[in-house]
DNA sequence: ATAGGTGCAAACAGTTTGCATGTAT
DNA sequence: ATACATGCAAACTGTTTGCACCTAT
């Protein structure tokens, strides 16, 4: 019912090989070096796809594109610099373990991004 | 340098009476019903001054559209119910008050969003 | 009077979809 | 052989912008 063709091959290779989550636009440039005239939509559907099958993982940061990673990572949170906009991995989980919400809601996941300037930033810029 | 028209009183207006974060379009049709040919250019430019003036925040969900609420709140977090769309907030913040970050980040701010079903969603739904 | 705001429509960015063609199975 | 995948372009959604007109100061 999923045809391994190497499009797919090459999108999924680039999502494997990444240490960071990427925006289409960045598969598509990466790919695109292994298959000349990959399309745009091509890389959504296989982003689309393996988002269902469990095997990537998109992550969403608050007013960017999603960007997307390998889905076996442990679970994890993500650093965005707003100065070069590029997005990291933080290990381990933020979220305080004994916080509560308010009665009859019930909390399926959560999505923690920590914002500021990463280290490259940090020393160039102010 | 802020003129002070109805419009923007009543896109403000309709922010200070919520008691949750309103998408653009949804801030529209509150104020309409106040100024009718309300356009959503005319939103979209009153919301941005209001960020940059920091009397109103933009609550950036994963996969959502912005959603805008009053910036004189204390600091809190969202609930999104995945089931109705709706945000809720979150009194207090939910970050663990010991997570550490990588040497050399430099941590200006995070953003929380817990996600899942809410009561309502809860009592009727699955 | 005039700097700034408004409404409309056009322009944009990110994402999805229809369709004819191509290809893994 | 055929069901599914691809590439292109058109469509869609959320957001921004250009422009002529309007209005709070």
């Amino acid at each position: 019912m999923q045809r391994l063709t190497k499009q797919r091959s090459a999108i999924n290779e680039t999502l494997r090989t990444s240490d960071h989550p990427l925006t289409p636009q960045e598969i598509l440039a990466r790919a695109s070096q292994d298959i000349p005239g990959l399309g745009i939509a091509t890389v959504y559907r296989a982003l689309n796809h393996l988002v269902g099958e469990g095997s990537v993982r998109a992550v969403q940061l608050p007013g960017q594109p999603a960007r997307y990673e390998r889905g076996d990572l442990d679970h994890h949170h993500h650093f965005h610099c707003t100065r070069c906009n590029r997005v990291f991995d933080l290990d381990g989980c933020a979220l305080q373990t004994n916080y509560r919400v308010p009665q009859g809601f019930d909390v399926e996941s959560h999505d923690i991004t920590l914002s500021g300037r990463c280290p490259d930033c940090r020393r160039s810029g102010a």
